[in-house]
DNA sequence: TATGAATGAGAATTCATTCAT
DNA sequence: CATGAATGAATTCTCATTCAT
């Protein structure tokens, strides 16, 4: 039957999301296993039966919430789109992601900054956002964009909003519409030729 | 004598330069007390001789960090100097201090993306960069700088800088001089009216 | 099956029968959470699936303890029997009860002056002994027992037996049969008209 | 110089009174050396040039302060009195001390029932009563007090004071001369023939 | 699959005691 | 005599993980 399958996921996901919440209203110290199962209303054990321990756990949620990421980035994007028309579309579904998909934007933020992903699992730099990569070499074979390496395109373009991000998830700062736009405007002046 | 204050200071120091290596390699937690007293050349229960717990120890290394960092920031600034100018030299020192004292601007990301430091600690700690956050006021008023929130000028041209200190750090980028001068470029650019 | 809560009231009642030994013997310092785990049988996390710190483990043996002495005490006794009868009853199991269950006793009259159990607690255990309490009023109604406060009626008759527990306990002096009887005369004498 | 002979008595006067105050309000077990010596005015480490360690310590202050209770026993007494002028006078002695000397009876009710103090150290039974055993001795004789062991005469006369005194203590009941006197009465009525 | 009781290893913290000064 | 910094050993408690059911 499909129920068992349906099941299985539920739980899995059940127990991604709690360790999403936990991790990112406490840490990782501060998260500890049975917490996580009684969040996700499963045994403690149970975890054991979709996780081989809690850093598998870990890095099963990095991978997931990286994907998720990723996918979001490239809604309604095609490579055929002009240099700046294919930026923009990226940049704003990147700023909706990190602006409203808060808890999994915070999360990435944790990992991305301290030792608590195995060097091993963690997609490397900028890997998981090829199609923006290549949008910047077209761009600066275009001459539309400065010749300058991917790292620091992204750091100038679309790293600025993690801060943002975490500014208003401490409550010190929010963002509207416009605002977004003129953080875009910003953004693309940092880097157009 | 002096030697006694001498001591003090040198095993206080050497605590929160251990938890400072600790913390950075593997993170808050797996930074026990015991690792830490070792590492620092002393038993355990010395700790609590100049830390009242364990947070008191990270809050207080946040702190020291924090100044140690703001101080250098502004290395040869003056208040009177002319906008971009003025900028120039802070970005410049900012941009020094994130690509030489790697530990230190490395923990500083780790605290800041994660609940590790008490907020009333954090909200201390923000202090330290007001004549950054002058110099735009006035920035702004002459008509120089975007009229931003301090917030989205930051992200655009301070924050870049900790993403590529975690690049520098995994190995997969590095930044000499010339890069730096584009960097800051690209920075300006991006403020610049 | 009915198994499992069987089991668990079997660990329950081992680590609150070894806890009373080793207070008993040895003070509630130096009665290390290990030293009652081992005594009873099981790992030292265990204790904390059934008690929520060592406080709490003292505290609910401290009621426990104390109930048992309250129900022993009014063995065989009925409201409607005679003050003078009654009184004899309760007297004579209390005896009982603090000459032979050693152990109990013992630990009551630990608790009883000394810090270690909280004061609310105490309060809530104070309570059992109702049933004398009422006796006294109507012997003190009816002209039979001296208009004194209940503290001071306890003082005299009860309380007495705590010093002779004492005193066998450290093999001072041993009471039997003959000598109860004339103690009770004792204790009747004192409070009677 | 005396001078020196003084800060001395001083100094371990303060640990000792130090010590009944911490063992009073907080138990034997949180009553650490460092607290003592703070509330005493001296440093941890001069504890241990008055007294060999804790034990000792605690040993000390139990015989200073059963000395002085057994003193303050037999004040304006003379062997002489008649067995119940005697009596009273003794047993008005030690009503006065426990009521009034409350942190030192006290303490010796916690040292009495709990192994705190070393089996070898503790004074046995009554033996720093005798003349109050003498004079029960004498009354036996003369036919005036009732046949019983010295044990249940003391049971029933002076220990009930005990219970008033922690009654008292804890704020439950206040004792004034009338109801002390009624309490003779009580306690008098209880040995006599 | 799912559980929850159980635990060994280790975590933070405390404390009686020592020792150089 | 006096100190206070220093500590080793112990103490309470936590936690990731297992195992019988």
């Amino acid at each position: 039957m499909m129920d068992k399958k349906v099941k299985i996921v539920d739980k899995k996901a059940a127990l991604l999301q709690a360790t999403l919440t936990l991790v990112n209203n406490h840490g990782f110290h501060n998260a500890p296993m049975a917490k996580i199962a009684k969040l996700a209303g499963v045994a403690p054990a149970t975890i054991y039966l979709y996780f081989e321990n809690k850093q598998d756990l870990i890095n099963t949620l990095y991978l997931e919430v990286k994907k998720s990421y990723s996918d979001f980035a490239f809604t309604n994007y095609e490579a055929s789109m002009s240099v700046k028309k294919g930026f923009e579309i990226i940049w704003n579904n990147i700023a909706h992601y990190k602006l409203n998909t808060i808890s999994e934007a915070n999360f990435l933020s944790q990992c991305d900054t301290s030792p608590m992903i195995d060097e091993a699992i963690r997609i490397e730099g900028l890997k998981n956002l090829q199609p923006l990569l290549d949008l910047w070499e077209k761009g600066k074979s275009e001459g539309i964009i400065k010749p300058l390496s991917i790292y620091a395109l992204y750091a100038h373009t679309i790293y600025p909003l993690s801060f943002l991000l975490e500014m208003q998830q401490r409550g010190i700062f929010t963002i509207d519409e416009t605002m977004k736009a003129n953080m875009f405007q910003v953004a693309w002046d940092a880097i157009k030729t």
